[in-house]
DNA sequence: GCATCGATGTGTACACTGTCAACATGGCGA
DNA sequence: TCGCCATGTTGACAGTGTACACATCGATGC
C-alpha cells in the first residue's frame, strides 16, 4: 500500500509537487517493507519508491537513512509498548511477578509474531529517539521490580539484577526461539518452562 | 595485516597467479575486518582486497559473500568454543551448575571482549557449518545439563527448559550488556547478579 | 618432455545501494 | 501580488554483490 501523495490544503488525491506529510508516510512505508521483507528490504531508495517520492526527498527529513531506519524501529518499540501495557491493565491487580511474566509474554509473543519488526527492535539504538518521554518498556520493568523490594529498603544493586534478569531472559528466548525453533508448540513449552524458572530466580 | 600471496610449491614471498590457501585466507582476512569493523567492514572486495585478490575469486570458494561471512561467524564461534572447553578443563570435577556458570561467563565475557566478532556469533545461521562434529556450545550444555537430572529418568521437557534458560539468559545480557552498559564495573556486578539468580532458577 | 585440462585466478559489466550538489516548485507571510 | 524558503527533483559519484568471458598455471597422461 505506497502512501498517496497529497497536498496539505489539497483535499483530493491530486499529485503534488509536494508531499505534505512525507516523514509519517517514510516510517509507515518503512514499517511496511521491515514487516514484509526484513532489515534487507528496508532501503531508503525503496521506501521513498514506496512513497511515490524521489530517495534524495529522504534527506529533508532525516540526517541520514540510519535515522529513518532507526524511526521505524522506534515505532515498532511502540507497538510493542502497546501491547505490553494492554496486557498489563488487563493483569492489573495482581502480583508483581505475574505482571512481570505478563510483559516478558508480550515481548516474546511480538517476537514471533513479526520476526522481521522485531529485528529492528533489537538493534542498538544509533540515533536517540525523539520523545524521551514515550512509553518505555525498561522503565516499565523497572516499576513492576521495584514493588518486589521490602518496603522503605530499596537495594539498587538487586533492582538492577532483577531487571536484568527479567530483559535478558525475554530477549534471549525470543532471539533463540526465533531463529532455531520453528514448531510453534515447543516454542510454547519452553517458554512457559523458561519463564517459570526465571519466575523463581527474579523472587530469590 | 593482508595475507601474503603464496603458490603451492613454491617457497618464498613471490607473488604467483595462484593463491594457494585462499580460502583460509579470505576468512583470516574477514575475522581481522570483523574484529576492527564489525559487520559493515566485512564486505566482499574489501576481504579479496585484503588478501591481495580480486573480488570475483571469491566465487571459487562460496557460492556468495553470505557463505564467506557464515563461515567466518563459524570461525568465531570456534574461538568461543575454545575458551569455553579452556575454563571447563579448569573447573573439571566441580558441580554441574558451577560449570554451566563458566560456560555463561565464557560467552559473556566474549561478547564484551570482542563485541563487533559477536555480532556475527549472534547472527541466525543461513548456511549449515561445514563441519557439523565440531565444538558445538548447544551441545556443551546440554551434556552438562543433563548432569541435574536424576539418574535413570530424564526428563526431555525440563532439560530443554534448562537448556534454553542458560543459553537464554547468557545470551541476552551479553546483548544488552555490550549495547547499553559501557561501565566495567557494572557489566561485573550485574552478571554476578544475574548468573545467581539463573542459578537458583536452574535447580529449581 | 610435452600437450592438454581443470582449478583458480582477472577484468569488466550490471543493477543496486547511500548520499550530495544544483536546480525546480509552489504554499504562505509581508 | 511578490518573493522567500521548505520541500521536492535530477543527475552524479563511490561503493556494494555478483555473473560472464577470458587468463594462467600445476598436475596428469602420453
Amino acid at each position: 500500500m505506497a502512501t498517496e501523495r497529497r497536498a496539505v490544503t489539497t483535499g483530493g488525491g491530486r499529485r503534488s509537487y509536494h508531499h505534505g506529510a512525507l516523514r509519517e508516510a517514510l516510517v509507515d512505508a518503512g514499517e511496511a517493507l521491515a514487516r514484509a521483507e526484513g532489515l534487507e528490504g528496508v532501503t531508503v531508495r525503496r521506501i521513498a519508491a514506496a512513497c511515490g517520492v524521489s530517495a534524495a526527498a529522504v534527506y529533508r527529513h532525516f540526517p541520514s537513512g540510519d535515522h529513518l531506519i532507526a524511526a521505524v524501529a522506534q515505532r515498532a518499540r511502540e507497538i510493542m509498548a502497546r501491547d505490553m501495557f494492554a496486557r498489563l491493565d488487563s493483569a492489573a491487580g495482581r502480583p508483581p511477578i505475574d505482571r512481570l511474566r505478563e510483559v516478558g509474554e508480550s515481548y516474546i509473543a511480538f517476537a514471533l509474531a513479526e520476526p522481521r519488526l522485531f529485528s529492528l527492535v533489537s538493534m542498538p539504538m544509533t540515533t536517540p529517539p525523539d520523545r524521551i518521554d514515550d512509553p518505555n518498556a525498561a522503565d516499565l520493568v523497572r516499576d513492576i521490580v521495584l514493588e518486589l523490594e521490602p518496603p522503605g529498603e530499596i537495594d539498587e544493586a538487586r533492582v538492577a539484577a532483577r531487571m536484568m534478569l527479567a530483559q535478558s531472559s525475554a530477549h534471549g528466548l525470543a532471539v533463540i526461539l526465533r531463529d532455531f525453533v520453528p514448531d510453534p508448540q515447543a516454542r510454547a513449552m519452553l517458554i512457559a518452562g523458561v519463564l517459570d524458572r526465571v519466575g523463581v530466580g527474579l523472587e530469590a
